[in-house]
DNA sequence: GTGAAAGCGCTAACAG
DNA sequence: CTGTTAGCGCTTTCAC
């Protein structure tokens, strides 16, 4: 590979000069920079951005921690994020954290390793301790991690709120949610603590089954959901995410059991999918879009660091009319 | 930000004897690696990777070039690759090329620019020249770059047969497929080639219609689908991508049509949700877990340089048996 | 305008 | 066993 040097010997100037032609940065009369631009493109030269990283302790690589890169949520999200990065002239690195414990620990460690310049994480593993002790940029979705820590999500109360109200007003009598792990202190499963005091509010019989800790398994949920629906055959609504949601509707179908006449169903997220069956799937729908746009921009006003930060922003949620309530 | 002089000040030694304690590299007396290490902590200190990076010129990084991070094929190959590589020690960066067109060539500029080790590409955007002048390790998913490009897909031949005997032993008479663009050459097409000749062996009339170029929106199938059922209210069997066929059985069922009676469909690549509905989409099945495998072990190969690298590898494909046909 | 030189933080070779 | 030194390739003063 050329090398910076070899462009400034062949074009006969010093290194200095070249790195200011190609940059663009500093003055350089317009005869040496045409014999630096032929002698570059001569020996085929791209510049080493490792030196460069290594130099400006930066390399524009943003870190995306979630715990699950086929959840239709997530990989949602993960696309909008890479979209903004790019723009923004970041690139976007992945990981995964299901199924392997420490993960989010060793991407921490990537961002005191100088590997990535920021993070955004929407996993749910870690003991926030290890992110107290971090001073470089990170952005949570979904997740308190601290008051230095800027945290992005939907108003998932309100989401629990519609959906409580969406499956009263069509007469539910024994409703029953079943939701993500309640161990970590997520504003996600507000929407659970909302559904279900309204429900009490109103009267109504209301169950909350916990699904296992960062359990994504499309057979997982149909394990629990089918396992479920066989001991309590007199529920009348459920409210769940997506994916079990559709499952459930899938089950019920199965089973004989008529939706939304004799169960009503309604879904969390909204994603594209849940428009996949006729009739779409009810849901409370999330701005996946948007949550992603807020991180990407405000995890880049931090490393801007003249920007003021929002450390905590809430996002409207919707309701998908579908058939299924 | 302490650095390994500062390490090496403070425990009294040189940089050097730092930098071997630390990585267990040559000899260091338990004396000095315990003061090095006592002096590390203290200072909370963390190698700069950029700095070894520059120096052994490797990042461990492997960028994934895919048209579409949130398309379920997709999702799922790129969740596996991550796991892959993080098992074996690399780190995954993403890219989506969909909408943008020139993507995939800033990626390839980041194999030159030293960014990443290494690259996976499944999408199908740019010209082929621009892969002949790599001489770093890039590997394809399902599409022919150049012999010195190790090549990776399904058998989609075979899929495209076991689709067109599916729907002519139910006793399709009036077939139609339609899948992605034929304009690259790629070897997932071979199924639609394959399919078409069967059809026409049979004498079994068969209409293809072609998808847009780098389309994956669940809009554009919608329309595309629509229109067509709209028009062929004839046609008794459909050949195309799991998420169009999904799409197919939801606009059959608003229309009144009975699946599998009246239309039989046929999805492709077998994805987790075209088990959401009930009955279950029939489809032909990808390993895409083994497809990620093989991309990676092939990737990892060519990077260690001593292994011998299948150029060309054929994943079998499967036949899931579901209710549309 | 331009060249020389220092340095980003680390590793490996080479003397001691 | 350990300290010193020379780069890795680039950017940026700082003189000339």
């Amino acid at each position: 590979m050329a090398s910076i040097k070899d462009v400034a010997k062949r074009a006969n100037v010093g290194v200095g000069t070249v790195s200011r032609a190609l940059n663009h940065t500093g003055y350089v009369s317009l005869d040496t920079r045409l014999k630096i631009e032929k002698a570059a493109q001569e020996l085929g030269y791209t510049p080493n951005e490792l030196a460069r990283n290594l130099f400006r302790k930066k390399t524009n690589i943003i870190g995306v921690v979630i715990p699950d890169l086929k959840h239709p949520f997530f990989s949602h999200f993960i696309k909008q994020v890479e979209m903004e990065l790019y723009e923004k002239g970041y690139k976007t690195m992945v990981c995964n954290t299901v199924g392997i414990s420490n993960r989010e620990k060793d991407y921490i460690d990537m961002l005191r390793r100088n590997i990535v310049d920021g993070i955004i994480t929407g996993a749910h593993s870690l003991d926030i301790q290890e992110y107290l002790s971090i001073d470089k940029p990170i952005v949570s979705l979904d997740r308190y991690l601290g008051d230095k820590i800027p945290l992005i999500h939907s108003d998932h109360r309100h989401g629990g709120r519609l959906a409580a109200e969406a499956l009263l007003k069509s007469g539910c009598k024994n409703v029953a949610q079943l939701g993500g792990s309640f161990m970590v202190d997520s504003p996600s499963n507000h929407r659970h603590v909302e559904f279900s005091k309204i429900m009490k509010e109103h009267k109504v019989k209301v169950q909350t089954v916990e699904f296992g800790w960062n359990m994504f398994e499309y057979e997982y949920f149909e394990d629990v959901m089918r396992k479920f629906m066989d001991e309590h055959p007199d529920v009348d609504g459920i409210f769940t995410s997506d994916l079990a949601a559709l499952i459930c509707v899938s089950i019920a179908k199965e089973k004989g059991i008529k939706v939304p006449e004799d169960l009503k169903i309604i879904g969390y997220d909204g994603e594209d999918f849940t428009r996949l069956i006729y009739p779409n799937l009810t849901a409370i729908t999330q701005d996946t879009d948007e949550l992603a746009k807020r991180c990407v921009t405000t995890l880049l006003d931090m490393l801007d660091g003249e920007k003021k930060i929002d450390y905590h922003q809430v996002l409207e949620v919707g309701f998908q009319q579908g058939g299924t309530i």
